[in-house]
DNA sequence: TTTTTGAATAATGTAACAAGATTCAAAAAT
DNA sequence: ATTTTTGAATCTTGTTACATTATTCAAAAA
């Protein structure tokens, strides 16, 4: 009935319990999104655990730290989101790359293209990926299956160089 | 100097003349993801326009409106986020299935590890990256590299299946 | 010694506010 | 009559404020 807490030392909820062990702080966000962004902040829906050839201790629960090791796709692989476009590979010309047919391509529309980087070219119309190889004041684009022959490459109005290969995406 | 507007029907700034077209709610974000939230909401930052085979009409900017063909990446490489992590490959005993050294490996626990399909496994304490494939009442761990041998495979205390591996991420 | 209690303090969702942006009709200039 | 300038009205937006909820722990009670 009287007073049992009191002013003393050590009263209170402690500084960094909540939810993210960080502070935080309010920010306008677009009606159709909050639902997106609450559930990337609060579940780290795209944060997923990254080990190495060790054997993980054990499955890391969201609710756990992940600290370090954790990877967002997204980041990972779009390093210029406004340049960036996908494009999905037909074909096996470029096997020899690790490209197989039906394989997701991310392409850097801000990279260089310089010798001996895969790049995605529209020849008559049509997407196609192969490697850059510039020899002798002449560019050529190579495929990497011995099935398949090197093209004479001239920038012309029906061809047009796209963008730089950087990675792969193979589904199995 | 005297007044000049005064109270009149269509003074003032219209409704839906913000930056998003929809109305904003603040939202609590803790302090080290507003900037990817931010960049998520004002850029579509992950959201990649997908092309098929035929030449884009132009590269879409930023401010167009992507209704159909874009991709993120996280949601469709990332089914069930809680039980996803990711494993970076080592080795080429696997390259028959398009997996090579330095691979990053998306790994589902919540998969069934049925016949045929490619798994993580652990043994003594090292992860490896096999296809499975039972027959006659065994199963077996098959490399698809013919330089490798296929493992005897049975759940032991230092062997454990930690998962299905739905996509391989190559870089170039 | 163990259990219960409530004051103290932090976290959190949202309302409120101040400053900025935008519009348009009235006033001024031409 | 036509064009330009102006500022009140109104919406947007980043941030602060606040009321409510959650959490902790030492004192009080059992």
């Amino acid at each position: 009935m009287t007073s049992r807490g009191g002013k003393r030392m050590g009263a209170g909820r402690p500084k960094g319990t909540n939810h993210y062990g960080e502070p935080t702080k309010p920010v306008r966000i677009p009606v159709s999104k909050i639902d997106r962004v609450l559930r990337f902040v609060r579940e780290r829906e795209d944060m997923v655990p990254l080990y190495g050839n060790e054997v993980p201790a054990g499955f890391p629960s969201p609710a756990d730290d992940y600290a370090e090791g954790v990877l967002d796709l997204n980041t990972h692989l779009v390093r210029e989101p406004t340049a960036t476009f996908f494009v999905r590979a037909r074909g096996d010309s470029m096997i020899g790359a690790g490209i197989h047919d039906g394989d997701l391509l991310v392409v850097d529309r801000s990279l260089e293209a310089t010798n001996g980087k895969v790049v995605i070219v529209s020849i008559n119309g049509e997407l196609t990926v192969k490697r850059l190889r510039q020899a002798k004041g002449r560019t050529w684009l190579v495929p990497e299956n011995p099935d398949y022959p090197p093209i004479d490459f001239q920038e012309q109005d029906d061809t047009h160089l796209w963008g730089v290969v950087t990675n792969v995406v193979h589904s199995l």
